[in-house]
DNA sequence: TAGATTGTTAATCGATTAACAATC
DNA sequence: TAGATTGTTAATCGATTAACAATC
């Protein structure tokens, strides 16, 4: 069972790669060197080549990788021929926003309905997507066997919403609730931590300021 | 020059830490165990310790700390107390999303203007913000002393409009663009991944078909 | 050929986890 | 007191970086 063996952080540096050899392939270029990448995106190139390697690519000693072979490859890798169906969670201002990123198709994701518990809401469509109430996820989720789940309801419902989820057999939940959700091991969760970013920040620019504050030291 | 020495993750976990304590405060509950939080939020125990200690919170031994202690200590080590002013670039779908989010001000961060290159959009307000000319962000900018920049344009903008950020002063820029920005060192970018999710999800869910596939070893 | 580039194996670095002493 | 909990120091683990052989 090695399929396990790429390591996560490879993983999110893919569809860096990936977008980033879309817009080398829209400028004509057909060949790119791992050095280049690397310089180009400030990943060590050694990581690169590691990354690339992971997908299976194959380079050209000194001349380099052909760009259309590394998009297959990543593409191939990162299963994104094909698509899961999803269901979203909350059409408020950030699941709509979601709803309105026809990409995610690309990137193996295609969202086919969405929740809410607003009865204003429900009946409608967001960016062409049909709004149905909370209390038909279960049995709709069942039916259309669907694998990914998205949460963007405040933090005080999203334990709740995502326990509802793995009742209608979804395997992953992409939460964008600021909670850590507390499911059983074999459902995959990811969490989009807006605010890990701000701490970041706030800390960084504070370091900054102080430093101003005392004066350039050399 | 020692205050670069958190390191990143303990920042990324605060915020969490952070939500997970104002929730138990909500319950009445005054002093928890640093034990009992690693055990809700899925965390080691020794991780927890070391993080709360880099805030400078101390408990006590065989009680535990004060929740309220806790919640200060974050609060003022994230410099949570203070806001920066932010300038966001693209009220489209995302950006309307991030000005709707009224929450950041309660971490470090108000967005007091919006900016988009859409003549439609240029005049109104999204959000109770007002939607300004990209043409006039740098003046506005510096006019106002401005540090963060959040971008939320397509990725092909995205660069010139980091650049236009830095001329602007901004000394931090919020990225949701796919994209890797090339800006002088000195500038805090923090991007948010949102394909990193998908590409584990893809990844991981393929992992299990297999899996299921091949049939239970054991 | 010479040299740029690939791809792999070894070394380093830093975060996480384990072990343990201190304390109320 | 005994035992739970804190907080620190040491060990482990895994990702990143460095070194180097292979190749067109």
């Amino acid at each position: 069972m090695a399929a396990t063996s790429v390591p996560e952080p490879t993983l999110r540096r893919l569809p860096k790669y990936y977008h980033y050899l879309r817009r080398v392939q829209g400028t004509g270029q057909e060949i790119i060197s791992a050095t280049q990448m690397a310089e180009d995106l400030g990943i060590h190139h050694t990581q690169v080549r590691k990354d690339l390697a992971a997908t299976g690519s194959q380079g050209k000693p000194k001349v380099g990788h052909r760009v259309e072979d590394l998009l297959v490859s990543i593409e191939a890798f990162l299963n994104w021929n094909n698509f899961s169906e999803a269901f979203l969670v909350g059409a408020g201002n950030l699941g709509s926003a979601l709803l309105g990123y026809t990409d995610f198709e690309k990137a193996g994701i295609r969202i086919v309905a969405a929740f809410d518990s607003n009865p204003l809401k429900v009946g409608g469509r967001v960016h062409g997507v049909e709004v149905f109430p909370m209390a038909q996820f279960e049995h709709r989720a069942l039916e259309r066997h669907i694998a990914i789940g998205i949460i963007t309801v405040p933090a005080d419902r999203a334990q709740q919403i995502a326990e509802t989820m793995v009742r209608g057999g979804l395997q992953a939940i992409w939460n964008f609730a600021p909670i850590t959700l507390d499911l059983p091991e074999e459902i995959i969760v990811e969490n989009v931590e807006l605010y890990a970013s701000l701490a970041i920040f706030s800390r960084k620019l504070e370091e900054r300021r102080k430093a101003k504050a005392a004066g350039p030291q050399f």
